[in-house]
RNA sequence: GCGCCCGUAGCUCAGUUGGAUAGAGCGACGGCCUUCUAAGCCGUUGGUCGCCCGUUCGAGUCGGGCCGGGCGUGCCA
């Protein structure tokens, strides 16, 4: 509501339709930002062609009927037929005053709010979690924000591996080491040592590979012991992706596991179902599903594999179970599968299967949220030098540790308690930031001094920004912070650029939810940070020689500006430092 | 072979769903601090949008065909 375009659009609306009849106010006025004006309207040549009118004409015609008073300073015709808009100053000074009171900024609340099931993060039980973590877990967290931000109801799921034949060698790798001992080194969070211990084993000592394979029987059979060892190793692991996922500051915790094991009870009922739909058919000793439409090498029919030729159960088993379970069950309308691009092929036959057992319909919307690979300088996979994959602890704390660096550079005067917040604020920040601010689909290149620096469309410059504004606030006194909103008045160009920009906020984080592309967010976050500094430059507040009243006006832009700054970086999942 | 994704400035990336002269940051060069945070601001420099057709008033954007790279393509997830 909040924003110029939204206004515009149901002026020209009324206009288009008072001028050529009502049968053409659906017709789409094209509002666009322009490098001309504050906006463009490029309805007329697409209408021009439709009415077989030239398009200056019908630019004229829209004009005519167009009723912007009070909203518009100056519109004009320009070029083939371009409508030019400049918002008028009293317009912005009202819209931000509005602004201003509106707790959530101007993101619109969702008039039907739906079940959101966000599946993202999975790391795997007694395996360290590394790079390839990363992105599902910052994506999906952003996105969950938003979502809740927009007043959805999200579920959150994280799909973790605990389940399947590994479990065998890992049990058994726990009751040779003893479980305390176990519990100390998966507690220490060395869950790599742990794991590569007992695939040595496998893989040495057939009496150990041939005890795995027993336990793998056990575990699966329900035996007690067994399931009770298994548990260990489940909480030991929960218990150390929590730390990460603290430190990375998102919102998982224990509650939203829903991992294979979880669904280990509803495989059969699934698959009895496949059956009984006729759906999953015997084929080379193995059920399965073919969806329509995926072609395998020769051509041939591409199978989800539902029941293995052994009698087991794979990936697509539980990601079927699954998804049937988050629609009858958890009645989601919309689930997102934040799953890098690789899986693509398999998570559109999963959907496929489900539209085809009657499980998914037009009612509710299922997506895949692919994203790229993180790449190193090498433009290939990010690995350790010795070709193993990152830790994500070690990578936390190395950006921690740079940012520390800056800090101790930049920040001498703050208590070194402080500067440590910061750092923590800033080095994860600016690796989530890295992470959302380009293009989901595409990879990315991971350096560390492109993220850390403070110029250009990062985490510490939004950061900074959001922190020099709240400098001023902090130096402003209480008589002119209670002038409050009344005492705006947008005026100078600066100000106008940055008014424009603040309204633009709730439009972009819906744009996020329709696009689940959070690099828009953090375009718009850069360009009104950016703003910020040109009108910091130009238009002092609370500097000596300042009038009361641009005093008390630009505290009130200043403010604004803070908390669009703030909430938006929020909606990332980066935490602003007070000072910085 | 088939399917999906990617190709924009020397480098890293945007480009609001088809609009005007394709934009940022870095790099290079030049300016701006005796009080609101210079981790900043302002300016200059830099392009055959991989290539070729097509669609139309208009294509980086849509369609077709090539070239180059990545990934997937039946019992790992």
């Amino acid at each position: 509501m909040s924003d110029p375009v939204k206004v515009l659009e149901a002026a020209f609306r009324d206009a288009i339709g008072a001028a050529f009849g009502s049968e053409y106010e659906s017709h789409d006025p094209s509002l666009r930002a322009s490098q001309h004006a504050d906006y463009q309207a490029n309805a007329a040549m697409a209408l021009g062609k439709v009415l077989k009118k030239n398009p200056r004409e019908v630019a004229a015609a829209i004009l005519e009927k167009l009723n912007v008073e009070g909203v518009c300073d100056k519109v004009e015709i320009a070029g083939p037929g371009f409508i030019n808009l400049t918002l008028s100053n009293a317009f912005l000074t009202r819209q931000v005053q509005a602004l201003s009171k509106d707790k959530a900024l101007g993101v619109v609340q969702a008039n039907e709010p739906q079940t959101t099931v966000v599946d993202y993060s999975a790391p795997n039980v007694a395996k360290e979690m590394h790079v390839g973590h990363l992105r599902s877990t910052i994506i999906g967290d952003c996105l969950v924000r938003v979502f809740e931000a927009q007043g959805h109801h999200v579920i959150r799921q994280n799909h973790v591996g605990d389940w399947g034949t590994q479990f065998g060698m890992l049990i058994e790798h726990l009751l040779d080491m003893g479980e305390d001992d176990a519990a100390k080194e998966l507690g220490l969070g060395d869950l790599n040592a742990f794991y590569q211990q007992a695939r040595k084993k496998f893989d040495s000592d057939p009496a150990f590979a041939d005890r795995a394979r027993k336990r793998v029987v056990l575990l699966q059979g329900g035996d007690e012991a067994t399931l009770s060892r298994w548990k260990v190793l489940f909480d030991l692991s929960a218990g150390y992706f929590q730390t990460i996922y603290d430190r990375l500051g998102v919102l998982l915790t224990k509650a939203d596991i829903a991992g294979e094991s979880f669904y280990n009870q509803l495989l059969s009922p699934t698959l009895s179902e496949l059956e009984e739909k006729g759906l999953a058919k015997e084929s080379q000793g193995a059920l399965c599903v073919f969806p329509s439409g995926f072609a395998g090498r020769e051509g041939d029919p591409l199978p989800l594999i539902v029941r293995k030729q052994d009698g087991g159960y794979g990936y697509a088993t539980t990601d079927l179970a699954a998804i049937r379970y988050r629609l009858k069950t958890l009645k989601a309308k919309r689930i997102l599968y934040v799953v890098g691009a690789p899986q693509s092929a398999h998570l559109n036959m999963v959907f496929q299967a489900a539209r085809e057992a009657g499980w998914l319909t037009s009612e509710a919307r299922v997506e895949h949220v692919p994203f790229g690979s993180v790449l190193g300088s090498d433009k290939k996979m990010l690995k350790t030098r010795a070709g193993d994959s990152v830790k994500l602890v070690n990578l936390l704390d190395e950006a921690v540790e740079r940012a520390s660096a800056k800090v101790a550079e930049k920040s001498k005067d703050l208590p070194s308690e402080e500067r440590e917040a910061i750092a923590r604020a800033v080095g994860i920040g600016a690796i989530k930031y890295a992470d959302l601010s380009s293009d989901r689909v595409k990879d990315y290149v991971f350096d560390w001094d492109k993220m850390l620096a403070f110029e250009g469309n990062t985490a510490p410059y939004t950061m900074y920004a959001c922190a020099r504004v709240l400098g001023i606030y902090r130096k402003s006194d209480e008589a002119d912070r209670a002038a409050g909103d009344e005492a705006l008045v947008i005026s100078a160009p600066e100000e106008h650029a940055l008014a424009a920009a603040l309204l633009r906020f709730g439009s972009v984080v819906e744009l996020v939810g329709e696009t689940l592309q959070p690099h828009h967010l953090c375009g718009y976050l850069y360009e009104t940070a950016s703003l910020f500094a040109t009108f910091y430059q130009k238009c002092p507040v609370v500097k000596a020689g300042t009038s009361d009243a641009d005093r008390r006006s630009r505290l009130v832009l200043c403010d604004v500006t803070a908390r669009v700054l703030k909430h938006g970086l929020n909606l990332l999942g980066i935490n602003v430092p007070g000072r910085m």
